[in-house]
DNA sequence: TCGTTTCACATACCTCGGGTATGTGAAACG
DNA sequence: CGTTTCACATACCCGAGGTATGTGAAACGA
């Protein structure tokens, strides 16, 4: 089998970033060394160094990776509802199930706004997942469910509400605990509601 | 002046506290050298090593810290009023101001799950500020403001979007976003209430 | 087909910073 | 006043991120 050069560099990049994601999310970006991740992805650490233009590159190409599939999955679990209300709830409940993987949750959750900077998490959460949130209100007030109003900042304080209920979550045994902080949630959310539930 | 060997250390401790803050604060944990801290402090590396096991452990007293006087403030401020509804409020209120400090955002709500780990963040979380949240939440439960329900992920939900808000607070120039912030953190909490507004 | 170029890495090396082991001089103590 | 304690200072180790340079096999042009 002839093997280009194309075609070895996208496996060989594949590769480190699918090594990365696991140790980052196992071991927490600290606690990962780089060579250690090139030699698992059968390379060395210049190979990395090739592809990423350091550690914290490789992260945030991990982070990146990582923010569009669950934005996808939010996305996916939206569309699946034609009521705006749904749509928002449907999103909100898939992405505190995703939430609960520690691939999310130690890499996007905890470790990217430290290592990245909060102002580049933001900026890329806005891109992934944090949109569609926003887009939901907007469906929301356009069609007369909730009351006009600055919907930055709730979108701000849902987004906030959501990350830490995942991060809880992964850590509370029950299995009561999801339903019941979907309960909470959805109390929440009809406090915006104009017209009774 | 006769100086004992007591507040000798104590001051020492002080001042590598005070510094280590200020230094965290500004460059961020990783950013910061253990050693150009204890300098600046007018100690060595020594001196940091004999009071604090480690360079996270002089930044886990610097979050403890921090966080000790962060529940303080909100306390007194809630403490202000007597109907539970408003020491909620104020609270929250005052919360959302002290997270713009950059002590707090960067130091308390940016590095220091990366760092402690988030389990460790959340308990000292929890022995702070989360504990007066849940007080609050108990107190309307019992005075039936709101309706009986689980309150550890209702108190979650809030403590993860208020952070989330102060951070974001602090990054939005706009004098009125403070505001807009408080009047949607009104809505959603008025969506909890059994009678009406 | 063959010389040349490109490039995807490997290898060797540097440096910085966290951590440790040990020394020291002045208080504390009997 | 001799001894002990202790709050540091000094010297050293080493692991890990980053860099500079080498290399061999594809890619390419003639």
């Amino acid at each position: 089998m002839a093997v280009t050069r194309a075609e070895q560099r996208a496996a060989t990049r594949r590769a480190l970033l699918a090594e990365g994601r696991r140790r980052f999310a196992a071991d927490g970006y600290h606690e990962v060394v780089l060579a250690e991740v090139a030699k698992a992805a059968g390379v060395t650490k210049g190979a990395a160094y090739h592809h990423f233009e350091s550690k914290a590159g490789l992260f945030r190409a991990v982070v990146a990776e990582v923010q569009h599939e669950l934005g996808e999955r939010v996305a996916d679990a939206a569309e699946q509802h034609d009521d705006p209300w749904e749509r928002l709830r449907a999103g909100c409940r898939t992405f505190l199930a995703a939430g609960c993987d520690p691939v999310v949750r130690r890499i996007v959750l905890v470790d990217a706004p430290a290592v990245l900077g909060w102002d580049e998490w933001r900026a890329m959460d806005e891109d992934s997942s944090a949109r569609h949130l926003a887009e939901a209100l907007e469906d929301l007030v356009r069609t007369g469910t909730i009351a006009q109003q600055p919907l930055e900042p709730l979108a701000r304080l849902l987004s906030g509400a959501m990350n830490e209920a995942a991060l809880w979550l992964a850590r509370s045994a029950g299995p009561e605990a999801a339903a019941q902080t979907e309960r909470a949630l959805d109390r929440l959310l009809n406090g915006l509601r104009r017209d009774a539930d």
